[in-house]
DNA sequence: GAAAAATAATGATATAAATCAGTTACTAAC
DNA sequence: GTTAGTAACTGATTTATATCATTATTTTTC
């Protein structure tokens, strides 16, 4: 049974949480303050730690700082748990050395998500120590010659994120700093016009980059992103990503088809928006969540009819009206929000 | 006075064409077939020459390669002029190291115009030959490390090729090899839908690049590209390209900037025409053709409304509606096909 | 587990833009 | 310079979709 560190200082939260993880049957130990969670942590050297950032006597950074100078405690996974839900809040948190951060409030499937992803890569790196008798750490001994290896690179060097459901990851306006790739769940990328309209222009998921507004200058954010379900993302800076780019020629190269991929996707969907009609619309507006979204194709798409008509880039009602001409003609079937595919070809000859 | 040598056996054609050049002041040689040609251009020594494909007793290609493995004529500027218009054939001249390819039917201009460049072209690299004493010819001696450099290069080693007005340069589903830029000109690429409706999804003015539908792979075109204007471009195969690439780094990064600069725009537009009154829609076509085709903000814009209803992607008789309505609140001025821009703070209040 | 809130579904109506049809004006060809 | 053909423009009508309004259902919260 792994052993949990909680340091909280509000006491309900504290006692709540600790009752949660319990039953996800973790050790718990608790402290209600940064100094005894430094004690705690020091005797008991516990698996992971999860830590609020504020707090009297001694916040989570100071914690987090003096642990990672202890020989003992410093390769301790350590979470932030905090209502900072400012960006630089969060990548002060980051840069310190922090694993994961949670922003408040947080359900239980993100805490345990993210301790669970967390100790499992603990016990990867731990794997790799043993077997390896020389560990390199350096940037400069990897060698990234392709998006795989770049992604591996994001995996074992990136800062880690959790975003619940419905979380903004970076809005619009907000200077982009760094770039994602999603290691667990699904994105959004949208922007709002004068009347408010949403559109979402791309849908990320599992082992897809985002953040990439513009590589190379420090430019503002053009879209908002946000979870659409529990996401977990590992970020690298610009700076560093620039750096790797730079020694990897055959990386960029990649990357350019990445990009006129992207591009190309785009165009096809100006092309749609502009003549196509709504059935045909919302049908590959469909076909877009069972195929991107979805893991399974048979699993049903649960996702708001809002979200639906953004994607589509029609009004909801009109969307929804869709959907139930669908039903009845029976390409799909509804069952409370999710809905399934079941005349997957007629949907496709649709869109 | 240049001297002009003309090789084509359609004796109206030819003696139209001679005259017409006699008239752009040039001193006219003609030759009524290949093999006849070839002499005339050894005895005189031209200081261009222009000549048809399809002949009798030696074809186009025969001469040119004849020419080429001749010390005195290797270096006499040769432009084809051929009804063949698949781009088989374009390409099969060009890599015979033909200078411009004209397809018939042509125009005055567009003959002239060809002609005056590359004989621009053959001064300067005279010039050259002249000052240099080593003359580097080879890629691997060239350095290039920006785009600018890339255009250069272009400029230098592309191989050139001339369309009038409304050609198609190449068309969906054909196998994309070169990427070109554009040297004069301007050139729009579109889509069709299913209901043949079509859909221009980007406007290239001079000096911009296009054809990158898929930098490494050789893909099919996915969108065709079509002269707007009389247009002069230069190509290379995605073959030079890549070994370019390979031996650059820091170019991939800029056009990685340039493709996700291409993304962002293409993001915007998916936002306008998802939700955008056709009133936003016809003043940013406006503001588009305007800034991007036009080298004068102030000079009329000449564009079939047709073409500017593909952009908007609205109907045409809603589009000329619209500009309409903006000639009565006296933002645009219309005379015959002209649209001048009068109130542009108001144009760009609506877009 | 009931109440409150949010989202989905449907109905009625309004409206913007496409389509169809016809006229006028410009351009090109003979 | 006349004619043919094309493109621009305008009017009437239709259609698709947004909007407003209401009810039903699901989800969330205490």
């Amino acid at each position: 049974m792994k052993k949990v560190l909680l340091i909280e200082d509000d006491a309900i939260l504290r006692e709540n949480t600790a009752e949660l993880l319990e039953l996800a049957n973790y050790n718990v130990f608790t402290a209600s303050n940064g100094q005894l969670g430094l004690e705690t942590a020091k005797k008991e050297t516990p698996d992971i730690i999860v830590c609020d950032i504020m707090m009297p006597v001694l916040d989570g950074y100071a914690v987090l700082d003096h642990l990672s100078k202890n020989e003992k405690t410093k390769y301790i996974p350590f979470i932030f748990l905090s209502a900072k839900t400012e960006h630089k809040d969060i990548r002060k948190g980051m840069d310190l050395g922090a694993d994961d951060y949670i922003p408040k409030p947080f359900s239980e499937e993100e805490l345990v998500s993210a301790i669970e992803s967390r100790l499992a890569k603990a016990s990867i790196l731990k794997e790799q120590k043993n077997t390896m008798s020389t560990s390199s750490n350096n940037l400069d001994e990897h060698d990234i010659k392709s998006l795989n290896d770049l992604k591996n690179f994001f995996d074992d060097y990136g800062n880690s994120f959790t975003f619940g459901k419905d979380t903004i990851i970076y809005s619009e306006g907000d200077h982009s700093n760094h770039i994602y790739l999603i290691k667990k769940g699904n994105v959004k990328c949208h922007q709002i016009d004068e009347q408010g309209k949403e559109l979402i222009t791309t849908l990320y998921q599992e082992d897809d980059l985002f953040g990439y507004t513009s590589f190379t200058s420090n430019q503002p954010h053009k879209e908002t992103a946000t979870a659409i379900t529990l996401t977990e993302v590992s970020g690298i800076s610009y700076t560093k990503f620039n750096e790797i780019l730079d020694e990897n020629p055959k990386l960029a190269i990649e990357l350019i088809q990445l990009l006129s991929d992207d591009l190309l996707v785009a165009k096809n969907q100006l092309l749609e928006m502009a003549y196509g009609s709504v059935s045909k619309k919302t049908a590959s507006t469909i076909l877009k969540f069972a195929e991107k979204i979805n893991r399974k194709p048979d699993a049903p798409i649960n996702i708001s009819r809002n979200d639906l008509a953004s994607v589509a880039g029609i009004a909801t009602e009109t969307l929804i009206r869709t959907l139930t001409s669908f039903r009845k003609e029976g390409i799909i079937k509804t069952e409370g929000r999710n809905i399934t595919v079941v005349d997957l070809e007629k949907l496709k000859a649709m869109s």
